[in-house]
DNA sequence: ACCACTAAATGAATGCTATTCATTTATGAG
DNA sequence: CTCATAAATGAATAGCATTCATTTAGTGGT
């Protein structure tokens, strides 16, 4: 049994259970909680997992803090650390539950390239709004995020299916995952990024460049940079199948 | 004149010149140093960088507090923010020292392909020992990283004269940074990452992907993902020369 | 019906963190 | 000679994750 987060067979994150609200704490007369509390209290995975997705939407990731997750969950901060390890445990559980929102659907409905693209721009999108927790991700065994591993499954099996010699799978599944995260941070930089300022007399051929991408006048110019890259990688890994 | 760290002609960061060393600061009689200093003092910018770097080297990301740069500098933590407007400026002077560290020599000299393949490697290896740098980069303007400037001055100047069109280069340059990015991660995960553990037998196709991958006995997985890819955005990106 | 056990809560305390501010002082400019 | 200022100090602040001794309320066993 792994130590960590979840134990694998738990209905803890069950697929997009976010519906599932938080149980509220039973008040006493006084209106005030007690001290104390037996078996099943107030707080489980779930419920901690739905919390910090709440207070990520209302304050963003700087807002989520121990304290306030237990503000919102009207508990002691201290009371969390009886069902995580760590804060990096809450955002494990956030990140689990997020992987079950990626769209792995396309897979053996659609011919191999489409599926790729429908689950690469689903699965940008998705973080797109949680870079924070990219750096978590990268790092993160699988064993610990049983929707993460759901998703790579079902991945896999569309690779595989299109004729993907097997020990190549997981590289080219690896490759395209490293483009995603980057690009997900893309989504999020300033308009502006790449105004050379003061310095556009010191390099003139970016600063021509620069300008003649923002004259074509692209709504989102991430969008486009992904775009470009992700047929590269569909064309050249397709390349690959047998 | 922008605000940020870095006035744009300045000195303070002179190509690879981590070699300049910090100034010690002058004790007095007794070999305790005396509050008020005059123009001129112990810190500055190129100080801070090389004082920063020397601690991430020692103690790692988590061992960089400003309390531990200043005591390394010999200084008092309030110092620092004489010359410095926040830690993420520090890790602002890191990013733009580490950024004269990327090879963009082979372009001009080499075929576009290769040129690519040596500064891709060669921006990946350098943050793959930066990664908590990566979060900053991704949303920093340009203007304040002049050295970052610099590399994709150089990179563009290699696309156009590769037959790029003008308005694809920077997205080209960026899709291929986004990979680069999240490349730099895997480098850093566990080998051992995507062991499904006890969720085997629920998702064969993925365990027996990562075992086949597993067999074939490379050194670093990370490599192989990292090799797939980026010649499939080569092929895939080149095929827009005009 | 009791009793012991234990999961799950409390709240106070710890040690870090970045950052701010009033104060001081050495220096170079006029 | 004076004076404005860059650049230092150190004390104070607010917020952070985390730990710990303590309390309590149910549950299973006898």
């Amino acid at each position: 049994m792994p130590a960590s987060p979840d134990a694998p067979g738990s209905a803890s994150l069950g697929g997009t259970a976010l519906g599932s609200t938080p149980r509220r704490a039973p008040k006493t007369e006084n209106g005030r909680r007690r001290a104390g509390r037996p078996v099943g209290g107030v707080l489980d995975k779930a419920g901690i997992t739905a919390g910090a997705l709440q207070l990520i939407e209302k304050k963003g990731y700087d807002g989520l803090t121990m304290a306030a997750l237990a503000r919102l969950l009207d508990v002691a901060p201290s009371a969390l650390y009886n069902h995580v390890k760590s804060k990096r445990d809450v955002l494990l559980l956030v990140e689990d539950h997020l992987a079950a929102l990626v769209d792995v659907s396309a897979f053996g409905m659609e011919p191999w390239e489409e599926a790729v693209r429908k689950w690469a721009r689903s699965y940008r999108d998705v973080f797109s709004r949680h870079t924070p927790l990219i750096p978590v991700i990268a790092v993160l065994p699988v064993t610990d995020a049983p929707q993460t591993l759901a998703m790579y499954e079902a991945v896999s099996a569309g690779f595989r299916k299109a004729g993907f010699p097997e020990e190549r799978i997981v590289s080219s599944i690896v490759a395209l995952e490293s483009f995603i995260f980057g690009s997900a941070y893309d989504v999020t930089a300033p308009p502006d990024i790449f105004d050379p300022g003061s310095m556009a007399e010191a390099t003139p051929s970016f600063t021509a460049a620069v300008r003649s991408l923002a004259e074509q006048g692209h709504e989102r110019p991430a969008d486009v940079a992904f775009s470009l890259g992700l047929e590269a990688l569909i064309s050249g890994l397709g390349a690959l199948r047998g």
